[in-house]
DNA sequence: TTAGTTGTGAAACAATTGTTTCGGTAGCCA
DNA sequence: TGGCTACCGAAACAATTGTTTCACAACTAA
C-alpha cells in the first residue's frame, strides 16, 4: 500500500522555504493540481507547471522521493481511492455470450468486481454512523452475544473471533448440541445481540431477534436490506448490498463490514483493549499453538 | 471535452461478440477495472489483463479510437470528474486529520482499500490457473475434506457450505467435540484435503497437512504465501495476500478466494449440480428454515 | 575586480512507450 | 489431404519517457 498524499503535502508545506525559486513554482502546482500529478508525465506536468523537467525532477527528490515514479504512485493512489464505485453495469449481460475458460474468466472477473463494489457499498461515507454507533453501543453494553447461521455464519463467527481477542464478554451462541434460541437466555436486558442474516432470511434468526427485543436487549443488525425482517426490529442495521453473478450469497461484505466494527470498537477500547490481545497472544503462543511466532495476532 | 465513458462501455458491450478471443479478455479486463486503464500504460495494462501489448492495441482500433491515447484519455476524464474538487489555498485545514472522527474514516477507508487489493490479487488473472486445477482435482476426487481453525474457520466454513449445497461429499473437519486431526481418518488416498491457513500458521493445520500429504491425500492450499508451511507441502496453493492497516488479519480474501473455487466446481459439475441445488433448496423450504422462499439458495 | 557558490535549463542517456510488421499457427472448408 | 482464412505474439520502429550531466548565468563576499 503506498504512502498516502497526505504527507506529500505536508512536506510541501514544511519544507517549502527551503526549496529554490524554480522548484516553488513546481510545488505550488502540484499542491495545487493533484489530479495532473496522477495523471501526467514529469515533462507534460513540467509544462503545465511551467518549469523545465529538471526543475521537476528535483523537486520530487527534494521531497525524498526516491523517484518520481513513487512520487507519482502516491497521487495515483489518492485519485483511485476518490474514483466511484462505477461497477453499476450488469454483470450478466457479458457473462452469458461465451463458454469454456472464457466463460470462466469472466466469471471471475464478474466475482472479483461483484466482491469488490458489495464492499464499496458496505463501507461507504454514507453507511459509516451506523458502524459508530454500533460501536459505542457494543463498548456501553455489559454482555454481547453475536448469532448468524448457515451463510452467515462465517459472518458471526469472524466477528466473535475478532472481539474476543480483546473483549471477553462477547459471546457467540453457536447452537452447538442445542438450539441456538436456547443461548439468548446468556443475554440480560441492556446487553446487546449482534444478528448476521441476508437473503433469504433464516427464521430463527429473525424469531431471535424478534424474542430480544422484545426483552430490552438492544439489536445490531448486520445485513443486507434497510427492510429486511430484522433490520426493522433492530436498534442500529448495517447493510452491506450483496449483488453478484454467483447462485451462492457470499459472505465477504458483511464481513468486511465485522471487520470495521471490531476495529472500531478496538479503537475505543484503548490501550486496555491493546494490553488485553497482548496477553492472549502471549498465551497463544506459550500454548505452542503457532508455528512460529510473527507478532500479528490471527492464525 | 473528451468523450464520456460510459460510451466506451456500451461500445464493448454491443461489439463484443464481433471481437476475437484475445480482444475480448482485453476488452473484460478494461470494463473491469477502468482506473487501471487511466492510470497504466499500454504494456502495464495488457500485462495486468494478461494479453500481449498487441492485442490491446488491436482493441482500442476496434472500438473505433484512432490511438490508444484517445482511448485512455476517457478513462482520465472519468477518473478525474470523480476526484475531489480543487483545494483552497490553505494547507492546514487537511493536515489536522488523524484524530478523531477523521481519524476513524482514514482507518475505515484504508480497511476498504485493503480488502479491495486483497481480493483483487487473489482472483487476478495470473492465479486463476491454480483455481482451475483446483477445482478439476475436487471434481476428480472421490472424497473431499476442508479444515481452517481459528481467524481460518470462517473461510473453511463458507467453502465448505457452499460446495455441500450441490456436492455431498464435501466434509468440513470441525474438530467438534474431538480433535480435528482425528477426522482426518474420514479421508482415503486419492481424496483431496482443502487447508486454510495464514500468518502465523497455526501448528493443528499444518501438521495435518503433513499427515495428509504422507498419506497419499492431495493438498490445495489456500494461504496468503507461496512459502508458507502449508503451501510447499500442497500439491496446488491458491494464494491470496493479506495486507491492511488492522492487527487482526481479515478473512475476506481468502474467502472469496473459496467463493471463486466453489463456483468453478459448479461450472464443472454442470446439470447436475444444478440439480441437486434445487433439491437442497426445495427441502429448506419445505422445513421452513426461510422466512419467506426467494429463489436464490443462501440464508 | 576576482573567486566561489548557487541555481538553472539544454542536451544527452538508456529505458520504456505505442504502434506496425511479419511469420507462423490453429481451425475450417473442400 | 491441401489450401485458405483468421488470429496471434515476437520483434522492430520511432517517439517519448525519467534522469543525469554539464556549462553557464546570477549572485555574494572579499
Amino acid at each position: 500500500m503506498g504512502m498516502p498524499i497526505e504527507a506529500v503535502w505536508r512536506r510541501i508545506e514544511r519544507r517549502y522555504e527551503d526549496l529554490t525559486p524554480q522548484m516553488r513554482k513546481a510545488a505550488r502546482y502540484v499542491r495545487g493540481n493533484p489530479q495532473d500529478v496522477a495523471l501526467n508525465s514529469l515533462r507534460a506536468l513540467a509544462r503545465h507547471a511551467d518549469v523545465s523537467p529538471a526543475a521537476m525532477t528535483r523537486l520530487t527528490r527534494a521531497l525524498d522521493y526516491p523517484s518520481f515514479d513513487d512520487f507519482q504512485a502516491a497521487h495515483r493512489d489518492w485519485l483511485t481511492r476518490a474514483a466511484p464505485a462505477a461497477f453499476s453495469g450488469k454483470a450478466g449481460e457479458i457473462l452469458a455470450m461465451s463458454q469454456g475458460r472464457d466463460a470462466e474468466d469472466a466469471l471471475l472477473d464478474g466475482v472479483a468486481r461483484a466482491e469488490k463494489a458489495n464492499i464499496d457499498s458496505a463501507l461507504s461515507v454514507s453507511r459509516r454512523d451506523p458502524l459508530r454507533q454500533a460501536a459505542d453501543r457494543i463498548v456501553a453494553a455489559p454482555g454481547l452475544g453475536i448469532v448468524g447461521i448457515r451463510s452467515c455464519f462465517p459472518v458471526a463467527f469472524s466477528l466473535h473471533y475478532s472481539l474476543s481477542l480483546f473483549l471477553s464478554k462477547a459471546r457467540l451462541l453457536s447452537g452447538t448440541g442445542r438450539p441456538v434460541a436456547d443461548e439468548l437466555d446468556l443475554l440480560a436486558p441492556d446487553d446487546v445481540l449482534v444478528a448476521v442474516t441476508v437473503a433469504p432470511y433464516s427464521r430463527q434468526v429473525v424469531e431471535i431477534v424478534d424474542h430480544a427485543a422484545r426483552r430490552g436487549i438492544g439489536v445490531i443488525a448486520i445485513t443486507d436490506d434497510h427492510l429486511s425482517p430484522i433490520a426493522r426490529a433492530a436498534e442500529i442495521a448495517l447493510v452491506s448490498e450483496n449483488r453478484g453473478p454467483s447462485h451462492i450469497a457470499s459472505p465477504t461484505a458483511p464481513i468486511a463490514v465485522g471487520q470495521a466494527l471490531a476495529m472500531l470498537v478496538l479503537a475505543r477500547a484503548g490501550k486496555a483493549g491493546l494490553e488485553t490481545m497482548r496477553k492472549r497472544e502471549a498465551m497463544l503462543e506459550a500454548t505452542d499453538a503457532y508455528l512460529n511466532a510473527t507478532g500479528a495476532v490471527a492464525g
